[in-house]
DNA sequence: TTTCTGACA
DNA sequence: TGTCAGAA
């Protein structure tokens, strides 16, 4: 199950490609990447080239967008699910869960909506998450 | 032609 | 986020 991974995972698409695929602009693109969203490798000539991995991405942070969730919700959401995938390799299993998303997202809305006088990383500090 | 980086009336 | 410039 490795190789389909690894077919994901291969750059081929350049930026044209990706901003037709997902609707979004090659700024909007560029800036995803410099929040460390996504890494599209570089090829011979630093273009860039995204793989169908990086297109998923773009893509969920679209739904995220569109849900008015502001970039920094959106990074959490990433930089949790990538804490997450490091505590994997440390505590065997545990995956942020659908209704964990929800949480967050619920959160994230609160505090963008001025409703919750908000301290984003508080989550991060996953004793109740799980 | 397409994409890149940097900058901002 | 859009958009323009100058370069590759």
């Amino acid at each position: 199950m490795r190789e389909k991974e690894l077919r994901r995972s291969r750059s081929v698409f350049p930026i044209g490609t990706v901003m037709t695929l997902t609707d979004l602009s090659a700024r909007q693109i560029r800036y995803y990447e410099e929040q460390d969203l996504i890494h599209p490798e570089r090829n011979e000539g630093n273009r860039r080239m995204f793989s169908l991995n990086d297109i998923d991405v773009l893509l969920e942070i679209k739904d995220y967008l569109a849900d008015g969730i502001n970039m920094a919700g959106i990074k959490q959401i990433y930089t949790l699910k990538k804490e997450e995938s490091e505590t994997k390799k440390q505590k065997e299993h545990q995956m942020i869960t659908d209704e964990d998303v929800r949480r967050i997202l619920h959160t994230e809305f609160l505090s963008v909506s001025g409703l919750m006088s908000k301290e984003p990383t508080q989550y991060i500090d996953s004793k109740d998450l799980f």
